[in-house]
DNA sequence: CCACATTATCCGATATACGGATACACATTT
DNA sequence: AAATGTGTATCCGTATATCGGATAATGTGG
């Protein structure tokens, strides 16, 4: 008989089964779609449902637009109505409210691509990108995310994770983008430390070999990090010391005003 | 007994019932926060729900991080994950893929902020937005959805879609942004028709009085309507037609530029 | 401090979604 | 061309996951 469980103590660390089945699965064959848009039967293989299901699944996400099928090829994408959704997200977000004016001043101040970024499971993802005028830097735009080891602005919200967090991340795969990627966790275990003393991050050709970025946290009332401001720009500026001393300074101003109207105060963690 | 129902001849108009009615209502749900953010109660009256059965997939969406709750106020808005999810929608989109350098060039040689639009259900939603330096456009950047009476991007989505949509639209409620838009559907059926004539749009106040904008149709190959091009600028920018004339200049090479790179011809439409 | 509005959880009946099996479409090979 | 294979669509009985009324807990305002 359904044995009383043990009153599930908010918030179990073992994932718990879902309540809503079809909705759980639904989702996450959305997601699977954001990361591998593809045929139905990979899907169906990378998710380990049965066949009959996904396309019950695929079928009901289609017919309200949520996600599209080429119908030449059977492949799947996520669909409009889902972009539609997701841009809303980002009308109800403070940290981007409070960050805007000054990632679009840092902006027009310097000749480099200013992003806040923040982050969502395993990945680094872009909420706001402003390219000026000048070079266009093909991934920095929305659509494209990244693993927390690549790149300064993933290295700077994996920094200020929490120790165990950073483990779990450091056990799962680990992919490499350039030949100048940084896969080995004991390596980023001392870059990580590094970041941690200097405030930012700095890293060179490992998500796109021609380009390089800096990066530095956002903090909140609490001291939580909240997001990260990254600039980046292309490979040879990071030669110039002088340049790369400039937009330092920028970055840090940047981010110091953006935690300072999140209500983020200088010193000690408040209490409570 | 379970009538077997009549063949179901594909594509139906009318709407069928939804085989997964679980998936289904979370992602009305979905939809309905994207444009109403707010309480449970709120969402279950407005999508005429049961409480209990609400509050079971809110609750599970809330599990997902595809909606956040605001823990102080019990108010429910769209997550990270969507946002996520939402802009894998833009990697692999072939118009905007094909229509960016365009669209940056235009940026670049005017003084006015640029963007790629298309259609969701009565919405223009914005795909791209370039906003030069200088005047920043409060509401021209992602999240802000508009309908297609209001502003020239929608009515030119509005003017080059089938008729008997046109009149389905202009039955539905029309909403009033500002005192200058116009909701009267015979001023608007006039409207059109006038875009269709010229094949642009230009409406000044409508969305918000102080800026005004042109959109021109951006075609493919079998000369259907993919998306919309817009600039946007000041109000006063339109009272001097020097100026817009040099954008309307731009703004007609932009989509002719970005149709041709979709294999559009001029001449009639291609056969099959 | 009480009354009301909103949110959380329980539980049995039944409609609903599951998935094995089967049939169809299309491409590639011999 | 026939054959083989891979991917897609649909059927249908069964088990089970979902629904929603009711009730309890929490929060809010007067």
């Amino acid at each position: 008989m359904a044995q009383k469980r043990p009153k599930a103590k908010r918030s179990d660390t073992t994932e718990k089964m879902p309540t809503l089945k079809g909705v759980h699965r639904s989702l996450q064959v959305l997601e699977y779609l954001a990361l591998n848009p593809g045929r139905a039967t990979d899907v169906a293989e990378g998710l380990r449902v049965s066949w009959a299901t996904l396309h019950r699944t695929l079928s009901e996400l289609e017919r309200g637009g949520f996600i599209a099928r080429d119908p030449d090829t059977n492949r799947y994408s996520i669909g409009a109505r889902m972009w539609f959704i997701g841009t809303s997200y980002l009308a109800e977000h403070k940290v981007l409210e409070a960050a805007r004016p000054y990632l679009d001043a840092a902006a027009e101040g310097g000749d480099f691509t200013v992003q806040l970024v923040e982050r969502s499971g395993r990945l680094a993802v872009t909420l706001y990108s402003y390219q000026t005028a000048g070079e266009v830097i093909t991934k920095s735009t929305y659509g494209y995310h990244f693993p927390l080891h690549c790149g300064s602005k993933g290295q700077v919200l994996l920094a200020y994770s929490a120790d165990e967090d950073l483990e779990n991340f450091l056990n799962g795969p680990l992919e490499v983008l350039t030949p100048e990627t940084i896969t080995q966790p004991e390596k980023l275990k001392k870059l990580i430390k590094d970041i941690r003393a200097q405030g930012y991050a700095r890293t060179v050709g490992d998500v796109q070999q021609f380009t390089g970025s800096i990066s530095a946290p956002v903090f909140d009332r609490s001291h939580a990090v909240v997001g990260a401001v990254c600039f980046i720009a292309k490979r040879s500026v990071f030669r110039d010391e002088t340049k790369v001393d400039f937009m330092l300074e920028t970055l840090l101003r940047t981010t110091q005003s953006v935690s300072l109207a999140l209500g983020w105060r200088p010193g000690a963690v408040p209490p409570g």
